[in-house]
DNA sequence: AGCCAGGACTGAG
DNA sequence: CTCAGTCATGGC
């Protein structure tokens, strides 16, 4: 539960401004489908103030909320659903880095999240090209080829990036302390 | 004091 | 399909 309404929070804003509306909401023993869903909007918006677009956000959230209970009932029978991935997407405000993530990380299904971070990197070492011609879809199909569908390496190569991509390929362009230092030879 | 964050939708061309 | 505009707060 957390970890899906972190993916719909946390959407082009830094995790710590996200950090602290999840802990209000637990702490307040909100952290709860039904709770959630029939929240008042208000009350909400006071929760994730702090995420940013919080009135968007907050819609987007109860609108997840209510496609998961009313098809599934809960949020572990949604693995069983073949074609999650599309009907997730369907729903507005759930674009592809917020399916993903939840079918990643919420559901633990073999799908790799390219995020901002992805690209940033990618592009740095040469791995794809400047021009902005590669896409999601390119960039997920090609790291699910590479590394294969094991939920754990998927998880953990996502994760290495993002921490990489906070530390050192955030603003500076070639950065000395960075462990791609060596290979990396070109600007953003 | 700006600038930007682990996005996504919309309308215009 | 590509692109700018929009949504909004907090950190540095």
């Amino acid at each position: 539960m957390e970890i899906i309404v972190g993916a719909i929070l946390t959407q082009n804003v830094s995790w710590k401004n996200v950090e602290k509306s999840i802990e209000r909401i637990k702490a307040s023993g909100f952290m709860d489908m039904d709770t959630l869903i029939s929240m008042d909007d208000e009350v909400l918006h006071d929760f994730i103030r702090s995420t940013g677009y919080y009135r968007q956000k907050a819609g987007r959230l109860k609108e997840l909320l209510k496609f998961i209970k009313e098809n599934y009932g809960n949020i572990e029978n949604m693995v069983f659903d073949t074609n999650l991935r599309e009907k997730l997407l369907a729903i507005k405000g759930i674009g592809k880095e917020t399916a993903d993530s939840i079918l990643l990380y919420a559901l633990d299904l073999p799908y790799f999240v390219v995020d901002a971070y992805t690209f940033r990197i990618f592009r740095r070492i040469g791995i794809i090209e400047e021009s902005n011609k590669v896409k999601y879809e390119d960039i997920r199909e090609m790291v699910e080829k590479s590394l294969g569908k094991n939920v754990n390496d998927l998880k953990e190569f996502h994760a290495l990036l993002v921490a990489l991509g906070k530390d050192h390929c955030k603003k500076v362009p070639v950065c000395e302390g960075c462990p791609l230092y060596s290979i990396c030879q070109r600007k953003i």
